[in-house]
RNA sequence: CGGAGUGUAGCGCAGUCUGGUAGCGCACCUGGUUUGGGACCAGGUGGUCGGGGGUUCGAAUCCCUCCACUCCGACCA
């Protein structure tokens, strides 16, 4: 490709709109075009980035023997309603009416018109296992669309649907699509974490989620560090202590804590670490009025865990702050679990502790030096917290570390939800009808090209993995204007290149070099060639890898040499 | 849906309080000089100032109303 024959259109400046830096260096590289909320133009720069990823999901989707098909965007009401989701899904599924005024909805997925396609294509067993995929494009109405392509309303997504006779099958293919998952993501040269999801209502087996891993995820990943275990920390159980609980030592002793209210500042005013202190939490209970709750200083209250607690009210309520005094004669941040007559239920790890320091219900004071069993009642203990850093991992794997992930993947046993719902049936082995058991697979298309630049970038702008960098090479001649033999030489590179399969530019703008350069870094080419005189006087090349600290000149019958030691 | 904010040229912004017929930088076009890290000079193109209504001799500016976009929250879960 020559540059002045292929819409390069970049920007200084970076747009308002854009808050994540994958947004602002797809509008400035000149890659995307906000159409409206939620909704994008992929210039031809950013469809070629576009269409790499879609290329190595398809090729490892097809080795992973599932079939491409292609269904309708617009999918008819009806099949809806037989699902049930017609009423479930809310106003996130953008909902239209034709000229005869029946219903119909933009898909946000394809379970309906799978299912329907499967019921009427599938008649045996002998049929199964099949696994449908397609590349399409959804529409989900989301109420805040934001950070450009991340969150869009209009995407592309590759999704996939399994049918299978027996779970053992679906257990197989499940295996397989994770198999497959993880094959695309190191193609695609990103760094990337499979997480253990919640199943949540619709039931099934297993749920991964696959993370593209990036500081600016939205997503918080507990991962094993010397084993594969991860998941959502909000997923993540942790344990009751190993070690017995040392023995008391101190005395408790009443401490004035004037305006200390956090865990930081009482922390700081009893010159303990926040570790050595506890904070209790009061809820609602299911069976009183409050239930208290205590977590190590530095610890936060996961929600999902709380809520799982039977004497734990749902939804988690706090008590008022207002109402705190009534029910225990102090406010909130003077606040201890000592002589408490509503439930303690205490945290592992804030079981663990001897010696801590509360609140002693009494405002402006706290008490240092307690201990349970002997100046309180030992505690009923749950797992109430979130993970952190250095917990021990499940199964024997270590320690916990954090890293913050954007899911770009998610494989997920469904079970018979929508076979069932929709009568798919295929006769079985005995003559008789089964309702086959599926699988659900999608990959966020789109969301990873955005995902990869979150990964990889500079304050210069944007650095592909090779894989799917729109271009592989960029070739920059300096001082054209001089020496016709840059342009000549350039020229032939180019030819060269393009011989041997290399996705190649030509820059041929004739711009001054430091724009030139500007522009590719900001595109985020992963290699650059550059002729010039000097260089060619020399016999040289200047040649440079977008993720290096400095050009390096080597000689001009070496570049082949170069570039096998450098393409992926 | 609640709260906050913004709509002026492709992008970034000033002008609005205090009404007088629209401006700056970048980008773009022409010519010239330049050419190894976003050149310089000169001359240009481009705007129903988000839409509609009102007040006024006169509205980007004041009033009413609608719309779009952004952020925070709620909802989705």
């Amino acid at each position: 490709m020559r540059a002045s024959h292929f819409a390069i259109n970049t920007m200084k400046e970076t747009p308002a709109e854009a808050e994540i830096v994958s947004h602002q260096l797809m509008l400035r590289a000149g890659m995307l075009k906000k159409l409206a909320s939620g909704l994008y133009t992929w210039s031809p720069l950013g469809l070629k980035v576009l269409r790499r990823v879609e290329t190595i999901v398809r090729e490892e989707m097809d080795a992973a023997g599932a079939l491409e098909l292609l269904m309708p965007a617009v999918q008819p009401a009806e099949l809806w309603e037989e699902s049930g989701r017609w009423q479930q899904y809310g106003p996130e599924l953008l909902r239209l009416t034709d000229r005869h005024g029946r219903d119909f909805c933009f898909g946000p997925t394809h379970e309906e018109v799978i299912t329907d396609y499967a019921r009427r294509e599938l008649k045996s067993y002998r049929q199964l296992p099949v696994n449908f995929y397609q590349i399409q494009t959804k529409f989900r109405d989301e109420i805040r669309p934001r950070f450009g392509v991340m969150r869009a309303r209009e995407f592309v997504m590759k999704d996939a649907y399994s049918f299978h006779a027996d779970a053992e099958s679906l257990e197989q293919t499940y295996q397989l699509m994770y198999t497959a998952y993880s094959r695309i993501l190191d193609r695609l040269g990103l760094a990337w974490r499979a997480v253990v999801a919640d199943t949540g209502s619709i039931g099934g087996n297993a749920s991964h989620e696959f993370h593209v891993l990036a500081d600016s995820g939205e997503d918080a990943i507990a991962y094993a560090v010397d084993g594969d275990y991860a998941a959502n920390v909000e997923m993540a159980p942790t344990f009751p202590a190993t070690q017995p609980r040392p023995e008391p030592a101190e005395t408790m002793t009443e401490v004035a804590t004037p305006n200390a209210r956090t865990i930081e500042e009482v922390a700081a005013t009893l010159d303990l670490p926040a570790s050595r202190t506890v904070k209790t939490l009061l809820v609602t209970g299911t069976e009183s009025t409050a239930v208290a709750l205590v977590l190590r200083g530095d610890h936060s209250l996961n929600e999902i865990k709380a809520t799982k607690h039977p004497a734990i009210a749902e939804p988690l309520t706090f008590v008022d702050e207002a109402e705190a005094p009534k029910l225990i004669g102090a406010s909130v941040g003077s606040i201890g679990p000592l002589g408490l007559d509503i439930p303690v239920i205490a945290d592992h790890a804030a079981a663990a502790l001897s010696d801590f320091a509360c609140g002693a219900n009494k405002n402006g004071y706290h008490i240092t030096g307690v201990n349970w069993a002997r100046d309180l009642p030992e505690p009923e203990t749950a797992d109430l917290r979130d993970a952190v850093a250095g917990d021990p991992a499940p199964d024997n794997q270590g320690k916990l570390d954090i890293c913050r992930g954007i899911e770009v993947g998610h494989v997920f046993q469904l079970g018979d939800k929508y076979s069932r719902a929709m009568n798919c049936e295929v006769l079985g082995e005995d003559g008789k009808p089964i309702t086959p058991l599926m699988g659900c697979y999608g990959i966020g298309v789109s969301r990873i090209v955005a995902a990869a630049i979150e990964q990889n970038f500079d304050e210069r702008g944007i650095r592909w993995p090779q894989p799917i960098a729109p271009f592989t090479v960029v070739i920059v001649p300096i001082g054209a204007n001089k020496d016709a033999s840059v342009m000549e030489r350039a020229e032939s590179i180019y030819a060269d290149l393009r011989a041997r399969g290399i996705e190649t530019i030509l820059d041929d703008r004739g711009m001054r070099p430091g724009a030139a350069f500007a522009d590719w870094e900001l595109i985020g080419i992963p290699l650059r060639v550059v002729v010039s005189p000097r260089g060619l006087a020399a016999g040289q090349l200047e040649v440079r890898r977008r993720d290096a600290e400095a050009n390096e000149d080597i000689a001009a019958d070496g570049l082949f040499d170069w570039l096998d030691a450098h393409l992926a």
